[in-house]
DNA sequence: CACAGGATTTACCACGTTGTAATCCCCGTC
DNA sequence: GACGGGGATTACAACGTGGTAAATCCTGTG
């Protein structure tokens, strides 16, 4: 550090006019140079390239966007980028979109309406030429009709083929069937399912729906006792409301969760019960968060395929940005059971 | 749904223009019903407004950008955001920019130096205002001259002081020396370090050098055999290390994790070793992720705090956007131990 | 030496926005 | 009824870039 690198003097960044005029050219063909232009004399070349270096020169990604009409940003909305099932996605989603050349910004709305709305509509500044939207809240009748001016793939729960909206779909009816279904075959016959909020919730919706399926098949009964309410999806949640359901309904031998944060919540209100996990009560989550794999004991879980949902998403997105017109397509995520220790299988 | 929204007509987006055309004002009149400028007339605006509802138009912030010099977006670079650590202190640093009516982009770096130094010479998202980096093999004398159109901030280990750029510091040598003192005052002369990597990754090295210096405070000889080698940060290296580490050392009586997720690696490979903890084995781990709470036994830790390096990291940011002349500024992250169940006190 | 024809370079403009500096309008006052 | 004054609105310009089309240069040919 021999440069104390002062850092006053506001300088304003090198752009094309003073390279063009350092070069005794035209922006124009420095701006040739830059972009490989197959007709510009060696010579010119040669020297408009060392006047570029000499200057440090860098293009204005500015400047680009306003000629192309694209930033190169693709914009990641979810409830909160804290959840281990949300940052994973949106560690795949960055790398799909970097090898992509794209940018990715991340947008939280936890899970609240208006944000939603928000991000969704894209206020209050057009940014990003797409929008990954993963919901929460949002009824699915504003979702179908999104602002014309941006990409947008939908991510989760959804009705599916009428959506007039590209979408990568998540039957979590299907997987919360799955999970239950494992549950009841092993004998567990008082099974509750922890997750519930309330109605305008899409996913803990249709993983009640899949609960009950699941409760249907094997001739059980809906037992509103077994389906405590939850503030939040985190494992303190899980935990309280596990803990609640103990004291209500000490009969309950297997709790399904409707994702893995809440499990391990309620896997450590079991224990603080003293309950035995799987002996006494089974657990089975979803998700497949990495923390469950090191748990005591393992996590069973459904696994949902975030690097899936992020390739096909991104994929999605960039076609539609080059084909406004394509109708809008919907691909489906794969899941399944991981059996690990707490289902007692 | 009774439009069926035709996805084709690769519509222009909406500009300013367009909005002050069916409004029949100026496009500047249009700009200061958008901007709350004051000297606008009620019914002006009013009108404005509802051509602007009605037509979703959106300001541009590639415009702004253009017009301004500001893209009002910042970057975080960071290993992986898939990581609980860097996925909470994104959320952090998301929810500020937000308030500071910042856009946020992620850079995940995966911790390689060439990603780091692409990170750190602005490349590829030369349009952020800032960048807030945590970079991790970078040596500190490249980290010392940043790019002079970009306002930076580093989050981490670093010389301190001496360092001409804005830091929010993390005292790793005293966060490990915390940890592993309070492990030799519960009686532990058998310390394994997990965590071990190279000399360039600078988190490791220093708290390699905090153990040490707990261990000559308390008199203990340096073992080399109770520093394996790991390849990751991840559970799953934590695991294979701390299981190999048994085998070779089956006298260890604790074991400090460089972060909990080798922390919560490690307790599994005790487990499955027939190892109780914290009976056999003390562990104590450095992040104080979520994940930790909920574990059997729970996980102690040393908590560093997450939201202040995030507030702290914006708030440099912002002021030095606002006054570049600024001197180099350097904060120090607040952390504490964390006494839970695995450390056995 | 005029000329065709390709290589090379350039003038012009638009992309969307907003600060600056007018201009315009309306109302009250003398 | 002219005038002052302030609120409301607008013309203009510029931010950095690159597509389009036109201009210019060069070389070989007849």
């Amino acid at each position: 550090m021999t440069t104390p690198h002062v850092a006053g003097a506001p300088r304003r960044p090198v752009t094309i006019r003073d390279v063009a005029a350092a070069a005794d050219v035209s922006p124009k063909t420095v701006s040739n140079v830059v972009n490989a232009y197959v007709h510009v004399h060696p010579d010119t070349r040669r020297r408009v390239q060392e006047v570029i270096d000499a200057l440090g020169y860098r293009p204005s990604a500015v400047g680009r966007q306003l000629r192309s009409g694209r930033t190169g940003m693709v914009a990641l909305a979810v409830p909160t980028i804290a959840a281990p099932y949300f940052a994973d996605l949106a560690a795949h989603v960055a790398v799909r979109a970097r090898e992509r050349g794209l940018v990715l910004a991340v947008e939280q709305t936890d899970g609240q309406l208006e944000r939603e709305r928000e991000v969704a509509e894209g206020r209050p500044v057009r940014f990003a030429d797409g929008l990954i939207f993963s919901p929460l809240e949002m009824p699915e009748a504003e979702l179908t009709a999104p602002h014309p001016d941006t990409a947008l793939v939908l991510i989760g729960e959804h009705a599916g083929e009428a959506v007039p909206v590209d979408t990568v779909g998540i039957d979590s009816t299907g997987v919360a069937r799955l999970a239950v279904e494992h549950l009841l075959a092993a004998g567990r016959t008082r099974v509750a399912f922890l997750g519930w909020k309330d109605i305008t919730h899409n996913t803990a919706r249709q993983r009640l729906e899949g609960y009950r399926a699941a409760l249907d098949a094997a001739g059980l009964p809906h037992d509103a006792g077994l389906v405590p309410h939850v503030a939040d999806w985190t494992p303190q949640d899980g935990l309280d409301a596990t803990a609640a359901l103990l004291r209500a309904r000490p009969d309950v031998d297997a709790v399904f969760a409707a994702d893995d944060q809440m499990a391990l919540g309620a896997m450590a209100a079991l224990r603080a019960a003293g309950r035995r996990v799987p002996d006494d009560v089974a657990v089975v989550g979803v998700d497949d968060v990495p923390a469950g794999r090191y748990t005591s004991p393992s996590l069973s879980t459904v696994a949902i395929d975030r690097a899936f949902i992020a390739e096909q998403a991104l994929a999605l997105l960039v076609s539609r940005l080059e084909d406004p017109s394509l109708p809008p397509r919907h691909v489906q995520t794969p899941y399944r059971l991981v059996v690990r220790e707490s289902c007692g299988s």
